[in-house]
DNA sequence: TTGTAGGCGTTATCAT
DNA sequence: ATGATAACGCCTACAA
């Protein structure tokens, strides 16, 4: 190894005094001689020390950080989770830790890990299934954690979300309701919430007597590839109408893919997108999208990590009301033009209706839809 | 606080051991008899125990862990930068800790220090530029630092990164060269990046005796705004015929406005984007783009630092070639539809002539353009 | 205002 | 194959 590092002890030596005298000085510094705290500052400033934080995180067992693991960095919609995340936390001075899984159970197991070997003080999860071993391992470390993003049946500990084969499956069926007869759906990269999107799909097809035509593909989502599988829909389903994407970059391919072949949008063939990404609103026309809370997922997350820090504190069990903790968030419609106007309206009359039958949680950020271009 | 977390204390009282075997069964698994490591291994999975990692880090003042500063989540070539630096890091048994400054100098120095709390062995940014109090910590903490993305004067330690202002140097001269007459810039986001771009592209234009038009804007960077851009351009250059932009996303909204506005390209205008992402494969006509070895970057970043880490073991002066670790990587030019067959051509020869110029490095990623669709 | 002692959970080192 | 001890850097608690 090289030369090891400056500590409090290299400072303390410096200036002449002991290393309690420097910790005080970052943690307390009114409790330090002006004098000695100047003299501290000088040194500690020429030489670029910084504290290490890891004999704390031993000695209090609590790090001040916070855990979050998201599927992947590639797909915007975890850039605003994340947002309101680091934001939330930032706020309440916790450092978050960031670990993606892949889409992968396995992985997301390891990377818990991973972040609990960190002494993490709470860890927020992303995607609504684990393995057993993990389960067990926050319990047994006894770390709070909340999901977000979908809304698991059973969560591990806390949960606030959405239904997302719900909102597919409103969506699905004010389409059906406004007169289109052969919505297809296509789904890629076969995550769980594009599955539970498809049951949305599904139920609602069947409801209406119709059979379900659903076209995916296990690749990852690009916007080529959504057009491949529109023009092979085509083939094997002529008559199709609508599209209901599993997100919106599927919907943009399949929008150029309608546009390089002539087919008038949202006449022939309406398209509905997922999340309510920015990228919709670029297109011409306009992309309609079922729009996630996303930023306000990622605090609803932090705060109710923080709801729990700070409900252990008081060691009176008089207050701490055992809420059940497991928040159901509603969505909206953005954009606009890639459905008719009246399917548009009902679309969004229905989300309101959901939005309404929700109970307020006193968590809930004031703006819902922060970060989301309504249009 | 809530009730105390499993240890390895815990572990060793269940199964009538001290805590040093648990600690054998973790690190020496050979040096447990059988029985005992069997014993061991039902009551951690039972539990769900998972070693704390920080005593280690106090103790052998190594983490296993390295940091990264990226400007931004939302910008899908971090994204990329990121997959690279974990993809090298895991290999080599490496955690990496993620912090975003937020295109900040100032953020980048808390993220910093942050990191450096935690006792990183070794750090990547990918920012050019840095604070004077960034600079001393990294030096005092002893920390080795690769920089990445851009190509720093003077790097703090390591470097591997492209020029970007030659690299937009050269492809408007070539453009030039090739017969275009008024090519304008388009920024937003101002980083620094950003700038170093607008510099090559003014420098060529000026090299030619024309005088540089620039559009940017100081919000984020977004397909709509692109789009508004492009056309206050056009009032004041009408006779633009060639748009270089700062990055792919303007570029797909300027081919967007050009084609609602019935400008033919490549014929009236050209339009060449910045980094080769993949949503440019997705328009039509395919984005012309000058993409940068961004997965190879993050490899690149990551064993520099390794090759730092292993030098340092060996006490012995001799081998130790003391290299100047400062990479300069090449580009490439994908997709190619929103300019001429023959500028295209051109744009190419000119990159791989470039690319013949460079002095190989052994550490370079066999690779060099990972994740890029060349088209 | 400053100093001293002890401990957080793990591992290196040296026994047994 | 297993155990005992000390140490890592900082902070709490107490003392001066």
């Amino acid at each position: 190894m090289g030369k090891p590092r400056v500590t409090m002890q290299d400072i303390a030596n410096k200036v002449g005094i002991t290393k309690m005298t420097v910790s005080r000085y970052f943690n307390a510094p009114h409790n330090v001689a002006k004098a000695t705290g100047d003299k501290i500052r000088q040194t500690v400033d020429f030489l670029g020390f910084v504290p290490s934080r890891v004999p704390a995180m031993l000695a209090q067992s609590s790090s001040k950080a916070i855990g979050a693991v998201i599927p992947s960095f590639s797909n915007m919609v975890f850039a605003d989770v994340i947002r309101g995340i680091e934001e939330e936390a930032q706020t309440h001075d916790y450092t978050v830790l960031i670990m993606h899984s892949g889409y992968n159970m396995e992985a997301e197991e390891r990377q818990i890990a991973e972040l609990l070997s960190y002494q993490i003080d709470g860890i927020i999860l992303t995607e609504p299934q684990h393995t057993d071993l993990t389960r067990r391992r926050l319990n047994a470390m006894n770390v709070p954690c909340a999901e977000t993003m979908s809304l698991p049946a059973q969560p591990i500990d806390m949960a606030a979300g959405l239904d997302h084969r719900e909102a597919m499956y409103r969506c699905t069926k004010t389409l059906l309701e406004q007169g289109r007869r052969q919505p297809i759906y296509i789904g890629v990269r076969m995550d769980i919430r594009t599955w539970q999107r498809q049951e949305g799909y599904e139920q609602a097809m069947r409801e209406y007597g119709l059979t379900p035509f659903i076209m995916d593909s296990c690749e990852r989502s690009t916007f080529t590839m959504a057009g491949s599988l529109m023009r092979e829909a085509l083939k094997s389903c002529p008559k199709l109408d609508a599209v209901l994407c599993t997100n919106d970059d599927v919907a943009v391919g399949t929008l150029l893919a309608c546009q390089a072949l002539k087919l008038r949008v949202p006449e022939d063939t309406a398209i509905l997108g997922y999340n309510g990404l920015n990228i919709g609103s670029a297109t011409v026309p306009q992309l309609c999208s079922i729009a996630t809370p996303r930023v306000a997922m990622g605090r609803m997350a932090v705060r109710l990590l923080l709801e729990r820090f700070n409900a252990q504190e008081p060691a009176d069990a008089s207050a701490a009301a055992p809420q059940p903790r497991r928040i159901k968030l509603p969505y909206c419609i953005t954009g606009g033009q890639t459905v008719t106007a009246a399917e548009l309206a009902a679309l969004r009359a229905d989300a309101d209706l959901l939005r309404h039958e929700l109970t307020p949680d006193p968590l809930l950020p004031e703006q819902l839809f922060e970060g989301i271009e309504l249009l």
